[in-house]
Formats: C-alpha cells, sequence, structure tokens
DNA sequence: GATGAATGAGTCTTCATTCAT
DNA sequence: CATGAATGAAGACTCATTCAT
C-alpha cells in the first residue's frame, strides 16, 4: 500500500472512532484494531495522537477553502443578485458540512475539551467562516443592498451559529441524512429567515 | 466547614477548570489543589469525576427552568403581544448565560469530546431550549401571530444556534463582559433580525 | 512510612539495581518489585528515571563534600607533614568509595552511555576531585613540599585515575569487599608510589 | 560498493554517534540516516545492534594487539633499559589511543551502563592492559630492575587508572587533539611519576 | 469527616527487527 | 543485495480512586 493511501486510511478510521466516541474516549488501540493495522505504524504517518487530531482539522480547511474558491468562479458577481448571492453560499456550507458526517461532528462539537493546539485548530474554522460573513455584509452595505445599520458582527454571529447548528443537527449524524433535495429545501428557508431582515428590499 | 459549603466549594473550583482547560485536561489534582482540600475530601461528597461534572449540569438546569418559570409570572400572557414575548425570552436567556461565563463555556462547547453520560448531560439542555421554542412557535401559529408556513423544528435550531453562538462569542470569555444595558441591546437586534421572518404584520 | 523512609527506600532499591544491571537496563518496574511497591509510588518522590539517577548521584556528592570537610577539620593543618597530609586525603576518599560498592560502581563507571544531565551529573564528581588534587598541589609548590617543575594538571589527571580504578577494582564488587586494614595498607602503597616523585625531599 | 566497504561504513558512523551520544542514545535510524542507506541493509551486515558495538570493540582489540606486537618486534630487548622499555610501552599505548579519539571514549568510559556482553567486551580490554602491566612488572622484578617489594596487582591498577584517565582527559574529545609531540612529552611526565617509585636505582 | 500516601490499570510512544518487493 | 514499510513487544508515565490513620 502507498503512503498516502496508508495515511488516508488511517485518517478515515480516526475521524470515525473521534465523531463517534470522542477524541479522549478514542485510543490509538481503536485505531489500529479498526484499520488492521500494527500500533507502531501509526507513528509512521503521524507524530502523535494529536497530530491526527490537528491533520484531520486541517485537511478541511483546505477542503472547504478549495471549495469556496471554486465556487466563487461558477458565478457571475456582476449580474447576481444579493439574495442569490446569500443563497449560494448557505448552499454551498451545507454541502459539504453534509458531505461528511463525521467531520461535521469533530468541527462543530468539539472546542473546548480539547487543550492546547487541538482547540485553537478548530477555533480557526469558526473565526474564518465569521470572518467570511462579516466581509459579504460589508460588501453588501458598500452596494447598497444591506441595511445600513446592521450590526456586522452580531449578525455573523448569529448566522454563524444559526448554520452549523443546522448542520451539525441535520448532518451530524449519519441516520437522517439529507440529500441534495433536502439542502436546497434547507438553503431556501435560511434565506426566507434572514433576507428580510438583512437586505434592503427595491 | 459545613457540608453544603465544601461541595459549592469543590463544585466551583471544579467549574473554574472545566470552563478553562476542558474537562480531560482538569485533573482531581487541580481541583484539590486550587480549593486546598485534600484528595480524598472529593470522593465524599461526589461519587467520582464524572460525578462532578454532571453535578454542575444539572444544577445549571434548575438555574435556568427555576428562571424560566419565575420570569414567566412575571408577565401578562393575555396582555403582551409576540414580538415584546420573544424579546422577553431572549432576554433571559442572555440573562442567565452571561450571569456564568464559566458554566457558559462549558454548557456551550463542550459537547463530543465527552463520553457516554457526560454527553448525554449537555445534549439535554439543548434539546429543552429547542423545544422551548418549538412550543412558542407552535403557541404563536395558534394565535395567529406567527407565519403559519414556516418550518418550525428548523426555525428552532436557527435560534437555538444563533442565541447559543452569540452567547458564546460574547460571554464565553471573562474579558469582554457585558452589563444590563449590552443584553438590552443585543436582545433587541436579535429580535430584530428573526422577527420580520417569523411573526406576522398586523 | 514516613515520606523520607519511603524515598529512601525507592533510592535504595533503585541504587542496587542500577549498580548491577546498569541504568538502562533497570525497569521501574524491577524497582517497584523489588521495593515492594506500586508502580505509580515511584513517581509520587521522583519526577521520572532520571530523577532517581540524579537524586542518587548528588546525594552522593552532599555526602562526600560532608565527608571532606568534617575529615579536614580533624587535622592541624599547621603541623601535618606533606606525605601524612596525602595520605590522609586518599584513604579518606578510598573509604567513602568503598563504603557504598554500588553507588561506587555506578559513579566510577557510568559516564557516556548516559544521556544529557545524567552524564553530566556524573562528569561533575570527577571534575571535582581532580579540581580538589590540583588545588592541594598548588599548595604543595607554594609551601615548597611539592616540586616546582610538576605537570600539576596531568599529575592530577594520573592520581584520580589510579585512586578512581582502584577503588573500582577492590571496591565496585561485593565479593573482594576490603576493610579498615586493607585501606591503610593501600593507602600506604599508592603513597609509595605517587611520593617519590611529587614531593621534594627534605 | 563492496560488501567490506558497506561494513566499515556502518561501524564508523555507528563508532561516532556511539561515541557522542551513547549506546543507549544511539538508534539504528540515527546510523541509516548518516550512513545514508536503507534500514534493512545493517542487518545484512550485523546481527543486530549489540552486534555492531562488540565489532567495534573487536577490531579495536585487534588493532591493539597488531599494534603492541609489531612494536614490540621493533626492539631490542636485550639492550633496551628498564626505563626507555616502561616510556616505549606507555608511549605505544597513547598514540593508539590518540589516533582514535571516538573509540577511545567508547572504550575507556562505557562501562556499566552496558548489559549483558556488551559490558564483558569493554571488561576484556582493561583486563588485558592490566595483565600486561603485570606481566611486565613481574619481569622487571625477574631481572632485578623493579622493587621486589611492589604490589604489582595493585601497582598495576594504579598505572592502568592513571594512563585511561590521562588518554580520556586529553584525547577523548576532538578538540583539545593531541599530537606526536604532545605525546612524548605526556610519556616523559608519566614515566616521571612513576619511575622513582617502580624502579631500583643503578 | 478529612487526609494524602498508595495503588495499578490503562495509554501513549519508542525502536530494534523483519520481510515482501 | 538493498530497501523501507510494517511490526509489536516493551517501557515510561498518568491519574482516578481507595483506604488506613
Amino acid at each position: 500500500m502507498k503512503a498516502d493511501e496508508r495515511k488516508k486510511l488511517i485518517l478515515e478510521h480516526a475521524k470515525r472512532l473521534f465523531s463517534r466516541k470522542g477524541y479522549y474516549d478514542t485510543q490509538i488501540s481503536d485505531i489500529v484494531n479498526e484499520a488492521k493495522i500494527a500500533r507502531g505504524t501509526v507513528y509512521q504517518y503521524f507524530k502523535n495522537k494529536d497530530d491526527i487530531f490537528i491533520t484531520l482539522i486541517k485537511n478541511f480547511y483546505q477542503d472547504w477553502e478549495a471549495n469556496i474558491s471554486i465556487e466563487m468562479h461558477k458565478i457571475d458577481m456582476s449580474k447576481i443578485n444579493p439574495v442569490d448571492y446569500m443563497s449560494f453560499r448557505v448552499k454551498n456550507t451545507l454541502q459539504l458540512l453534509a458531505s461528511d458526517p463525521d467531520l461535521c461532528n469533530i468541527v462543530l462539537r468539539m472546542g473546548i475539551g480539547l487543550s492546547g493546539e487541538l482547540e485553537t485548530s478548530i477555533k480557526r474554522f469558526e473565526k474564518k467562516i465569521h470572518n467570511l460573513i462579516v466581509n459579504d455584509l460589508k460588501l453588501g452595505i458598500r452596494n447598497h443592498h444591506v441595511r445600513r445599520d446592521l450590526n456586522i458582527d452580531m449578525t455573523s454571529h448569529l448566522i454563524t451559529g444559526a448554520l452549523l447548528r443546522t448542520a451539525l443537527a441535520f448532518f451530524g449524524n449519519r441516520r437522517n441524512r439529507k440529500d441534495g433535495n433536502d439542502i436546497e429545501k434547507m438553503t431556501r428557508e435560511i434565506i426566507a429567515i434572514f433576507a428580510p431582515a438583512i437586505f434592503i428590499k427595491k
């Protein structure tokens, strides 16, 4: 087996276990038993248990940022209207989170309870999504689509919280999995809630 | 020192430590060092480490439910208008969370990463707040204040997520502490976001 | 059992094992089995395995330095002749090393093969004994008892080497243990070798 | 690369590492990294890690014994005087040890701290040098050059200790390296110390 | 009730050695 | 022969919990 594949194998089993049992209740033994590899093999690919976790999160960031930049190229910013733009953003985020329930669980639920670098790595994601929304709102204000008097920081927290919790509630476990249709519908409902208060009617 | 005081002492130190370091990184040693009591004493008041955590969360529920029922008695349901009612609810929740940043941290951030009963105890809170909102929305629909076509379950998740994240962002650490005025303002802004989409204009 | 006694107990068993099996081949398990205590108990008294070793060496230094200062007070420096003075020094050193074969083994044989702080702690002893001799020789030269043209540094190495090796050869294992008489005789023979070349005949 | 060269390559890197970091702190990984060969290659030339060490020591013996027998052929035993003979011996030993600081370090410092066969292999060298001196002294007594009443065993230990420690002190690290002149001078000084007490003046 | 020394099961991590390619 | 990924036994250390005083 190639190095990349094996690293991926370990990450996949670790991800599933972290998602189901949490970081601290997942032992290296669990991972190697599930992956059917030797204990020492893990340490050929990762410095330690922390490193597995952090790698998992880092990969998620990269996917997320790649996804954003890819998706952003698909739309014509000069023609799209603000509501459609927000819908687009919300849908992309939901799609990404829906595509990996375990990672969704890990990223959205583990915060404190993790020490040092682990916590930092998670918080970075939350900060980034917040900033993304802040920037979108600022842009909207400059273009006279978004209400001037909006408290941008708080609104961004509200949207972040709403979005992530919905994702967690609906995608966080494998049983109530959602398909593309559901995500379309969810997006519409989310927009229906936030749009009236955010955008200036024309 | 009386038994009750001693138990409270342990809970206070445990709470501060759990909030700052997380459950798994907080050792019994840390707690007894901070509380300046003997290691064995902890086990005279609590079955084990889990028990301390669960007690902490249970106490929070009791405070929360007591708070709700007290507050509900202060208002005259026959006269209050729906927006004021929602404002009242939101403000109460924010006040409670703001009053104890450490507990806020613990309840809002620790989810997974805690095993078994610990996780359950946290999830119960989230479920309750969700149900509370669901019931309020249903009541609003029956009274023709809330839009019929609202997806109640999702809206409730959105509001829960928005509210809890805002609380965490603004109350979760001691530095950016908020006072009563801030909470009033926050409440107004939150309502300004959600009200237009939820309530039927008259 | 008092803390001091227990610490001493651990040190004694560790010393015997380190002396017989070496540092790296002595496991914490060996120590706790021999001392009939629990594995964790070791870590209540010592930070880690290194700490046990370093404590052992540090205690030896203290004994050695205390011994030197006590012994030095017993002699009248204004009356003693240089050969008797050197005899006195040699005898004291031999007596100390003879009194604890295991420690003798550890201090005299382990050098490299130990990493970091461990090695440093051992080298300190060798440096100190070298300096002691250097100072004695310088004093002898000032008082016109020792030959002016002597290479002090080298002579000190020669004496240190000769002394420590003899101690190791004769005291390093329990079988060929020496008593007071032997030490007297050894001292005389060592002096007989070094005195003619070092001291100025009067 | 030929088999012999490759074996030598491994031994050289192992020697340098053992000398600097000690046996236990030197990993097979260190050796293969430094030698830029594959991990498995080591095991094609050596049974295990111990075997590398023991081979190193055995090679040293062979060099040493070859050196002794070569050097002994250079002198005419019927004409040489005893002091010159001892000088000759001392100089040869110092030269050999000076020629390889790393090996010097390994042989002179690692004693205990090595287990089983490793320790034995080192001790053998020390025993041999001791016996060589013992035999020389006995020969001297038979030829009426050395004092009858000398304690041969102890004197041999004294000389061995003095010699090896001096070698270690002056050759054990690369910084204070000595050249041929220094060794001549050192030899003279060592002889100046021991000769007066050992040899019968004529 | 309070104490804190002692316990030992449980975990991570290391590293010499093997073996299929 | 050379390679280096895989192995897994072994060891250090942690920490919740107990219990004699």
